[in-house]
DNA sequence: TTTAATAAATGTATAATTTACATTTATTTT
DNA sequence: AAAATAAATGTAAATTATACATTTATTAAA
């Protein structure tokens, strides 16, 4: 496609970043890699990369995401577009970062050394280059906000787990601790998990009951914009 | 600033455009502008305009606010990046909208007429160029989410307001109505509002008590993360 | 085989919040 | 003085959230 109308406007590199978050069923954590091109190459970054001419900035974003992960059909959304003037010391480029939820154990260890990546707990995170920090903190925020009426766990938990892993999660988004009868209480009352026929016996010897999520009534809830804690 | 370090990758014009909401009372209403350039010349669209190459993306949003209404200082945030291919019929322009939130006396009806203004009620929206339908949409889901935890009413009522105007803008925004002793009961035991010792007789023979917002509770409210109705 | 150890599972009473609902009040006009 | 009009106001019932401790299933050790 040619700008064949718009003159003597201003073109601007334009890329995507793309913050991942996991969660290993203690702690939240966040996908970095080590940025390969030049300036400050070697340091931590998100995963990025530049949106082509003839690509829309989510094929993009779900292209970076792929080529770095391997993985598709990932949960992602757009979370803003940064746009200060300054904030790539190479040159300008403005950068839409979107954010994404994946079960931590779809990650292949190969690909994770291929690509230099490595998962940092969210309270361990290194210093990481440009205005990083700033699209990871605002994940953050955007994360806890989309807690409170979508039921997360179904992305970064795997297909079965208990409810001790998923009160774990939440307990990790908002970094605090909820009493275990009222949460499970709450969540069982949403009808969105399912009762599985299975114990996981990792963690005691009585064992725990594993739950599946209810993928309708998930989709119901997302429609009709629950309210969960 | 000069793209010394990323070679050879794709430049691509990047616009901004801006959903303005307003009140009058009775009706939310967005603000369009006939656009004033090919393609799609003199249709309907949202205030636009390009991102300059020595411009912050929220610098060129402010600026084409400014220069359309007069207004600065008014209350705005990012919306989101439509990024699609063709998006724009006339070449590959990605978009950042911003929505913003004014008074609606305070645009001027001179401005309105030099720059082919209009308000439209939400459900009387004209057929609008490109994406920006769109746009607009998400961008009443966007004030929806909002007002659950943010005081538009700030923004969107004139400094003196009454109980029944406040009211009629929740119900705008959520397009319901609210049972009045509710209502009130609800937003006077936040404290958020101060009542005046002057009343409104513009709608009644007994008149009806104006009050002002109280910015400081406002402003702990907001740090706090309250949550409306 | 009994006992000890461990984490999982569970219930209830109280407090807080939300909802539903109709009458009285202040003022102006006739 | 009476009628008309919209504003202001309270209470009881239902729902939801909170605080809090014991019992249960299982395995490993005695």
């Amino acid at each position: 496609m040619k700008n064949t109308v718009y003159k003597n406007t201003d073109k601007i590199l334009l890329a995507v970043d793309c913050i991942i978050f996991g969660f290993d069923g203690k702690d939240l954590k966040a996908l970095l890699v080590k940025r390969a091109i030049e300036p400050e190459i070697g340091k931590w970054s998100l995963m990025g990369g530049f949106v082509k001419e003839n690509e829309s900035v989510d094929a993009a974003a779900t292209r970076v995401l792929s080529l770095q992960t391997g993985l598709s059909e990932i949960y992602m959304e757009q979370l803003y577009c940064f746009g200060d003037v300054e904030r790539d010391t190479a040159g300008r480029v403005v950068s839409i970062v979107y954010f994404a939820l994946i079960k931590i154990d779809d990650y292949s260890k190969d690909l994770m050394k291929e690509h230099h990546a490595k998962w940092f707990s969210l309270d361990m995170l290194p210093t990481v280059v440009f205005d990083h920090r700033k699209m990871i903190d605002l994940s953050i925020l955007r994360l806890q906000e989309k807690v409170v009426s979508h039921p997360i766990g179904f992305e970064l938990l795997p297909a079965k787990f208990t409810l001790q892993q998923l009160q774990a999660l939440y307990e990790a988004v908002y970094n605090t601790t909820f009493d275990n009868r009222n949460f499970t209480k709450k969540i069982l009352s949403l009808g969105l998990l399912v009762k599985l026929n299975e114990k996981d016996k990792g963690s005691s010897k009585k064992g725990s009951f594993l739950y599946e999520f209810n993928h309708d009534q998930y989709r119901q809830l997302n429609k009709e914009g629950l309210r969960f804690l």
